[in-house]
DNA sequence: GTCTATACCCGGATAGAC
DNA sequence: GTCTATCCGGGTATAGAC
């Protein structure tokens, strides 16, 4: 991966690919927010409008950066799902597993809920999301049959709950380091067990309050 | 609350009041990320600088929101929990009562975790917090008893549950109109009493993966 | 307290040369 | 495919008049 030229100047072979890197690297620097496409060209050392041969706007580059997100999710849930068999340990690790990626790949994870792309507008990032959410389903039909009803409410709280674990740890609720990391991820996974425990609950009627 | 002059131009009794007003607004329509000092004098037909004289910079402007966001939400926790009062119920009611708060007041649910306000360098916020983690560790203490762990990973457990279904339903993953909002409200409250009831698995070791 | 005016910086995006 | 040059728009923040 040239940076520099060697004493002339430099030509990418690959300028697409490299400011999808560098954007994410900027991303996870300073957030989605005050990620510029002027500053990804300046970093790579090449002009402000060259990046413009490769994405029509800024728009289409954080949608090919969000496309990665999603594949790179998708893959961070494979060795969990690979390891264990029981149903409800598979779910508790997808848990842990997305908690984790969203620690060590904070610039991928921050940008799935805001890089603020419209899915209709771009198919591409629709179709990159569709495995991990089939991943999910499938685990968790494996829980609760043909119960859609169940299904779809322990699927939903389980999302719910590893997001909202995954934010509190990005926050740094949770320390810093690798501990911290594990901590949130357990405590996710953990979490997750106790909403497959009591899945009948999460069907009954509310009491209103 | 005076928008438009006698005829003459106006001179506002309370800028620094309507700013904060006008910065709920716009957030609301746009996100914190998009809003701009500059829109928001534009907005109450001041000049530019005018705000200026009541916020030395942006930050300060945000913080401002951030401490009436937590203040909102404080009190949107208090019928839910004058209502109720098996602990049981009181911290599931607490989930929904934030969900609901979330949707009903967009802005100041996003403020409080994109404002990107540092806490240390703005007190006033830390102190607005306050009493909403205070009321959240007295609820679930009163379920837990004197067991610290159980009540701290019960309390993060339910904190980024309610945190998760209040971001599926701001994306729009449970629809839209007030029907959405009690689905997910619903569902947050019940995902509360599933992990209140499996409590005892939160604490335990968790298998790694 | 608010105004006008201004200086400054930055990002998005396009045109046309090489 | 990348460059240089350029236009446009917008926001932040300050100075000094009223």
């Amino acid at each position: 991966m040239p940076r520099a030229g060697k004493g002339g100047r430099y030509h990418h072979g690959d300028l697409r690919a490299a400011l999808i890197d560098v954007a994410i690297e900027l991303i996870a620097e300073r957030g989605v927010r005050d990620f510029s496409v002027a500053e990804a060209a300046r970093r790579l050392g090449v002009a402000a409008s060259a990046p413009y041969a490769h994405f029509t706007d800024r728009d289409q580059l954080l949608a090919a950066v969000t496309v990665r997100a999603y594949q790179a999710l998708f893959a961070a849930m494979q060795p969990a799902l690979a390891a264990v068999s029981d149903p409800a340990d598979r779910l508790a690790a997808m848990a842990g597993g997305y908690v984790r990626f969203a620690a060590t790949n904070r610039a991928l994870f921050t940008v799935v809920y805001e890089s603020g792309v419209d899915k209709t507008t771009h198919p591409e990032v629709e179709a990159a999301e569709q495995p991990v959410t089939q991943a999910l389903q499938a685990v968790v039909k494996a829980l609760t049959g043909d119960d859609e009803l169940q299904s779809d409410s322990l699927a939903t709280a389980v999302e719910a709950t590893a997001r909202g674990f995954a934010l509190l740890l990005l926050d740094g609720d949770f320390g810093d380091g690798a501990a911290a990391i594990e901590r949130a991820a357990g405590q996710a996974a953990r979490a997750a067990k106790a909403l497959i425990e009591g899945r009948h609950l999460l069907t009954g009627p509310s009491t209103e309050y």
